[in-house]
DNA sequence: AAAATTATACGACAATTGTCGTAGTTCCAA
DNA sequence: TTGGAACTACGACAATTGTCGTATAATTTT
């Protein structure tokens, strides 16, 4: 049985990202890192990290005085699944699609564009 | 003044997608798509036009005993925008990444990666 | 023109999300 | 051992979203 698909929101997104990084983690180092960027109260990150613990997608352990989280979903699998959806929902399927929407719009630089070509022709084989 | 990105819920982009493709188009018509593959009343679909339309992302014009909507935003803009907001969010800005992520993970067809490759070769200028 | 059908408007409701405030707990340091 | 500091738990609240039901208005058919 496959782990089910999470779709975390951006509040959510950006706590796990630093939960990643830094797991098993306190929620005052992760507070730490959002509260440069964001404007927001401990007890507001502290309650994400919660319900984010209730729904099952971080485990805790207690530490001395504190407690300790680590994400029990894998960074690349979420990220893929939230890939996946949107090719799904806004481009009928196709990651090709998707590519040529992100590549060609976004004004990606001119080394992204080679580093992607070199990466592509180490994946298909040489004919 | 650029148009503000606007991040249509999944259920809201069901709804674009569709106007995108018929309009001008009437609640009816859309409903009929929607309902093929989602089993929600008429009333629903009803409702999520109009707030599309409180929040300007729709304008209507009245026919013939109805109304008639068409997008304010085009598409491309909004999947470009929905791409960038991943980009930043889960890839630290980075479409490559992103690229890589979604090509590896997902089992992208032989075609869709030679089809890449040959896009990308017309994007590169030859040196 | 009255009845039947369609559309639109309006309001409601539960679930989710983002955000806190406050109150209780635990730990360290004086 | 007693104060604070730092943590966690709990509950609250507004905004948003997804979903309807019902009521009103407009059209189309007899």
């Amino acid at each position: 049985m496959e782990t089910k698909s999470y779709q975390p929101t951006d509040a959510e997104l950006e706590i796990l990202q630093i939960i990643w990084e830094l797991e098993p983690v306190g929620v005052r180092d992760v507070f730490e890192r959002i509260c440069v960027n964001k404007d927001v109260g401990y007890t507001t990150v502290l309650k994400q990290i919660q319900r984010l613990t209730e729904k099952g997608v971080l485990s805790r352990t207690d530490a001395a005085g504190t407690h300790l989280y680590v994400s029990k979903l894998k960074e690349q699998e979420v990220k893929t699944d939230l890939l996946d959806k949107m090719t799904q929902t806004a481009f009928g399927g196709s990651a090709l699609k998707m590519m040529m929407h992100a590549l060609g719009a976004e004004s990606t630089p001119e080394e992204e564009l080679l580093a992607l070509k070199t990466w592509l022709d180490q994946q298909t084989p040489k004919p």
